[in-house]
DNA sequence: AGCACGTTCACGTGGCGTGAGGGTCC
DNA sequence: AGGACCCTCACGCCACGTGAACGTGC
């Protein structure tokens, strides 16, 4: 699910990928927008996480008329939009757990029950 | 703290205010950036968290860049941002308050714990 | 040698701020 | 009647995309 990082297409092929100008990635990439790698050489080596990225500039750019100063602010609000949904979901599911581990804490505390044998337990401590 | 509502200064005192362009403002409201009331014969009146929404524009816009276009997205995406950060806090309340009813159903199933007068009381459904 | 890469500079277009002109309300 | 409001139009500037020129890597 996560987009693959390696470095695969140079600047044309990426180029031809999103529809765009090469020189458009190239100021991009100045700008701090996207970070190919490089080979040692110098040529740049873009990813599929990188095409997408670029694809998500594309939609903001062309789609919504953003510049780019507008389009480095929204991806920034957007990952953290994105960190703190997951950190929603974390503390959704360790609550829940909690929870189930409350009952189970005091279950075990109950349980086995045995049938009375002349001596009935009612408590344990835990701690 | 949630900014005052009620409609106050005339354009030109709102954008003395926060030192803009009496134009610009009626930019903005053509934007659908700002929406501030009017009287019936059609004069806008700006009230004061009109005023801090065009500050936040203004940071936006002198100091960081953006067009109008990315103010537009920011501002729904910081929205967005506060509305789930509101969610997460309502949760994390929520969930602890969940784990000590849990607690205190176990316990009102088990206490008062009277000593023991031939009868032991070990379990109670509550469904 | 040739092609695609690298960088830098120049041009065109469009968004946005500012101002002027003309009408209306108080 | 005057001043500040309303709206629309025009100008200027700057950001951005595109392309050219020229040098370098493969």
């Amino acid at each position: 699910m996560t987009p693959d990082e390696r470095p695969r297409y140079m600047i044309s092929v990426a180029a031809e990928l999103v529809g765009m100008h090469p020189q458009t990635l190239r100021i991009y990439e100045n700008k701090g927008l996207i970070r190919p790698k490089r080979t040692n050489g110098g040529t740049r080596l873009y990813s599929d996480a990188d095409i997408e990225r670029l694809q998500l500039i594309q939609r903001l750019t062309n789609d919504l008329g953003l510049n780019l100063a507008g389009v480095e602010h929204v991806l920034r609000l957007q990952d953290e939009l994105v960190r703190m949904g997951n950190r929603l979901d974390r503390m959704e599911r360790e609550m829940r757990r909690a929870i189930s581990e409350v009952h189970r804490q005091y279950r075990r505390d109950l349980v086995p029950y045995k049938p009375p044998t002349g001596l009935t337990r009612t408590w344990t401590s835990t701690s």
